[in-house]
DNA sequence: CCGACCAATTTGGTCTGACCAATTGAACAC
DNA sequence: GTGTTCAATTGGTCAGACCAAATTGGTCGG
């Protein structure tokens, strides 16, 4: 649904391509409005559209005399997921970096869920967890309950600015994600303390403890991912070598 | 510097002021473009380029048929400024939620740092400690030393996305506080831990206590800043009233 | 009275062509 | 070389037009 494909879009998708491609080297001058509108065939308007999306990617800075490419470093989140689509799989380091990010942000959603959840809330946290326990045979069929869970915790949490950046990073991230059938392999071992340390720190109202439970599941998620990544690259160089 | 004014921004700028206020009801549909080129006396071009950028922003999503508002939870991060610039005290939960973040980040950052740091960075980790003993005295002079100290510690981190999100957080929160000319009163007791903690975790490499100093830090700056903004309201509520 | 259907209107998406003010860049004078 | 000047370029804005999709409101059948 939604994204409807517009002229202005598809230009603004191109340049961003573009840019990230450094087929424009940083500070460079971009060709000009009239230039670009005869290039895609377009009017001014749409070009312009377009240029208003990328400078609010922060990617471009739009003065009277050219638009001029901004480093990269001072972009907005946006640029990620293009970032990512860049070639068919996406830089490991960039998705490990993305899921210590997640992780990071959902540890203080679990912390402070924790701490300020009231009797309802928390016995609804526990019965989350039961059902992650159901399902911690299979990585594949507990995936929909770990959202729950950590959907739960953030709606308790209620923290504003987590949830804009949480959104941000999902759409940049998680949709791409799944698009890939990656197959997590998790240690069992460690997935079973993931969820000890979490039924405790329920059960004693411990935000610590609840928090350290989350940073470790993600990292279990992110070396495995990574991983998988990387064998898939290495797969892909071999056949092209 | 930079912020060229032009119509378009001025009215994606009053619109999205208009929209945070809640001046219109979420999926409610905004003046047809021709409309509010003739309430702004200006083209439509220009009122496009704004909701072109409102739109890039969450705020609203253009359909043929009208443009809607979208629920604030479904916006990005680029909204909290403007969110937090609604009257001239920011809301003090979401000033919390704010610091809250910002230490999350940091946290991950000083423990990546400690972890990766090669021989040469520790030393200079170790030296801007040093002065941030030195400045230990007086909160004001200090902050610039903390500023490069995590400054540093992100660039060793070298985490892109961290780094995105921290430029965001930034853009929307830093200046804006700065503005208010707050001068946070930290314990010094807890403020002499943190330097400690920070120091052993430098020395022995415990990335996990490097982090949970910079969380602690975080915690009491976090405290000391919404006390002080709680102070304020109370102050002009009692003028007021 | 209600729901389904259809046409008129409205709305966003795009294009063309025009004007202004600021910037740029090259020719020019020193 | 250096500083000045001036014409070409560039972004910002406007007006008016057309199309396709969505909305709206009225009509008709139940």
């Amino acid at each position: 649904m939604s994204t409807t494909s517009t002229i202005s879009r598809e230009i603004a998708d191109t340049l961003r391509t573009e840019i990230l491609r450094q087929q424009y080297r940083c500070g460079e001058r971009l060709p000009s409005e009239r230039d670009l509108a005869a290039r895609y065939n377009a009017s001014r308007g749409a070009v312009r559209e377009a240029l208003s999306q990328l400078e609010q990617n922060g990617l471009i800075s739009i003065h009277p005399g050219g638009a001029r490419v901004q480093p990269i470093e001072s972009a907005s989140i946006a640029i990620l997921g293009p970032l990512m689509n860049l070639s068919a799989l996406p830089d490991p380091e960039l998705v490990s970096q993305f899921l210590r990010t997640f992780a990071a942000l959902a540890t203080d959603n679990a912390k402070e869920a924790v701490e300020k959840a009231n009797a309802e809330q928390l016995i609804r946290m526990k019965s989350l967890l039961v059902l992650l326990n159901q399902h911690a045979g299979d990585v594949e069929t507990m995936q929909p309950h770990w959202i729950n869970m950590l959907e739960y915790m953030a709606t308790i949490a209620d923290n504003l600015v987590v949830r804009l950046i949480g959104n941000d990073l999902k759409a940049q991230f998680v949709d791409q994600m799944m698009n890939l059938g990656l197959k997590p392999q998790l240690n069992k071992k460690n997935l079973n303390q993931v969820l000890n340390n979490l039924k405790q720190s329920l059960a004693k109202r411990d935000s610590e403890l609840a928090g350290s439970a989350v940073q470790m599941y993600f990292n279990e998620l992110r070396i495995s991912i990574v991983a998988d990544i990387k064998s898939r690259l290495a797969n892909l160089q071999k056949r092209a070598g």
